[in-house]
DNA sequence: TGTTATATGTCAATCGTTTGACATGTCAAT
DNA sequence: ATTGACATGTCAAACGATTGACATATAACA
């Protein structure tokens, strides 16, 4: 790789005027300018980004941690936020957690090894101590960690309660909700607090269901959903905490000879595109999965320039009626 | 953020011996190593990898280049090669190029100004010219670039043959294939050069429909398989290029009253986990997407350590049957 | 007593780039 | 003839870590 001692010297100019071309800064003729890139040309000269980062104390990298990228919500997310970040001169470092703790904390390590400009935390094993160490720009998605730190979740709990209260509505009287690990202290946590209140507001029969979210793990699902049904076939509401798991409601279901939404009513949560990819096509709690991306984004930036930023960013979802309810 | 100086200093050794046992190299006692090892941890010291890299002429950080993660084929195949490169102790820059000339371009250079240890190509919008100023190790999937740099594809040939045998086995008679756009040179082209073989091998009568792949476009492929159903009512096949695709083919002949799989089969293709969640479950041409993601990194590792490897890297396909056919 | 393994230190160069300080020009306008 | 804008050069330090060469010191062993 050609560095710019190579590119001086074939272009017969000083590095400094190189730099200088290269930064645009000083003064510098058109001449020596177009010389300079002809020769930059020639030699496939890039500048050493690496180097660059050195000196100037900034990567232009940030990290993003999240379960797995196979989920279609983290691929989206995923796709969002490194869209955003490019558009910004920004790249990123990605890092599945698999859900392990001890890979969790090795990539934050990692990351600040690599001293990342900021960290994008999607994955949430770790105890809250953990992240104390973190100087960098930080930001969780779904998890308040601390006052200081700031974090982006969609309103949970408004999305439990539009889920809970359209089944209920819809004339649900025995609904199951199956929601994921409740023991990680996750936001997402309040959708299964407002499903709750409102059954029990409403006294509603009502059936809760922990699963540990690992989308890979496809029997998983088909047992837990399977087994539901034959302990309580009375069930006409399903509330999922996922997408994805609403499709294997939908399956179990059908397998099971219920009919949706006649017999059983379905609602998901996400609004990922695989919602439309399934037959029916699930109603859902739509995120907004573009704007937590970007604004992710936008929160490591303003840490980064020390400029002012809401800790608190609850931003709204909506109910998308489709053919499962 | 505290550097080996620091660390020096409070230790109260030289910055040489710092180094030392952070590389285990030379004498060390125990007594100091625990020392240097304490003072790290007070000061949250981690080495600065950039300094590292710049210094040892290696990043440890691989490009991995697709259309758009939100795809599940890409995002499963970014799942593996980034939890293998993490295994062998390597990051990954994620670039989603959206199908954008310029912006795969653009991608290519920030990652060789980034100097990264390879690149792992899997979008394809350039011309052959483009990646031969590529000097860093590379390798490409799906597509043949030239004679020296490696590629990974699936028996493609091989996959469309089985889908369209399978069809014509099952009773097909007018099939109809959608396939990716036939003008980039992609190598799964040659699923389409095997269905037409095979179509006019055995004299059945077949439509061939060229798409964009772009899974973001919903409506376009409602609208393609819409109006494939209006203009030949008669189809009683459809193999599709993605499982997605796939997807669509099955809602769009529900839609239309079509049964499945008794009036229209359909085959797709990948074998993504979407496949599954879908109703009926949709039968496909697997792929080896987790052979195919480590390959790709261990192509670039043998590049790399300028050890001898495979240009041509075909991997077996397979078909799953499931409810669609 | 001399030899050797162990332990640590000093020093300087290196990776590729940026940047400030300063010097030395040329050329045109006053 | 003087001034000032423009153009380019030289030089050195800095970013944070590694490494080889070399010096020095202690302890153990023959």
């Amino acid at each position: 790789m050609a560095t710019i001692h190579d590119v001086a010297k074939i272009a017969n100019v000083s590095v400094t005027t190189v730099s200088r071309v290269l930064n645009n800064r000083g003064y510098i003729s058109e001449a020596t300018r177009a010389k300079v890139y002809k020769t930059m040309e020639e030699l496939n000269y890039q500048p050493n980004e690496i180097a660059r980062s050195l000196l100037r104390k900034q990567s232009n990298v940030i990290g993003l941690i999240i379960p797995n990228v196979s989920h279609p919500f983290f691929s989206e997310l995923t796709n969002y936020v490194e869209n955003y970040a490019y558009e910004q001169g920004f790249k990123m470092l990605l890092c599945n957690s698999q859900m392990d703790p001890v890979k969790e904390k090795d990539y934050i390590e990692m990351l600040k090894r690599n001293r990342v400009d900021g960290i994008i935390m999607g994955s949430h094993t770790l105890q809250v101590e953990e992240y104390k160490s973190l100087s960098s720009p930080i930001v969780t998605i779904d998890r308040q960690i601390s006052s200081d730190i700031p974090y982006i979740s969609s309103d949970n709990y408004a999305g439990g309660k539009l889920a809970a209260e359209m089944l209920i509505h819809k004339g649900c009287t025995k609904i199951a909700h199956i929601c994921g690990n409740l023991g990680l202290r996750m936001l997402s946590n309040r959708r299964t607090d407002a499903f709750q209140a409102v059954m029990s507001d409403k006294g509603v029969e009502s059936i809760i269901i922990q699963t540990d979210m690992n989308v890979f793990d496809q029997e998983q699902y088909e047992l837990i959903m399977q087994r539901l049904l034959e302990e309580h076939p009375d069930i006409d509401g399903i509330f999922a905490t996922s997408d994805i798991i609403a499709g294997y409601a939908v399956k179990a279901c059908t397998a099971a000879g219920r009919r949706i939404p006649d017999d059983v009513k379905i609602i998901g949560y996400d609004d990922v595109n695989a919602a439309r990819w399934m037959m029916p096509e699930i109603t859902t709690i739509k995120q907004p999965i573009k704007q937590i991306g970007q604004m992710a984004f936008d929160l490591i930036m303003k840490q980064m320039n020390a400029e002012p930023f809401e800790v608190d960013n609850i931003l709204p979802v909506s109910l998308i009626e489709r053919a499962t309810t």
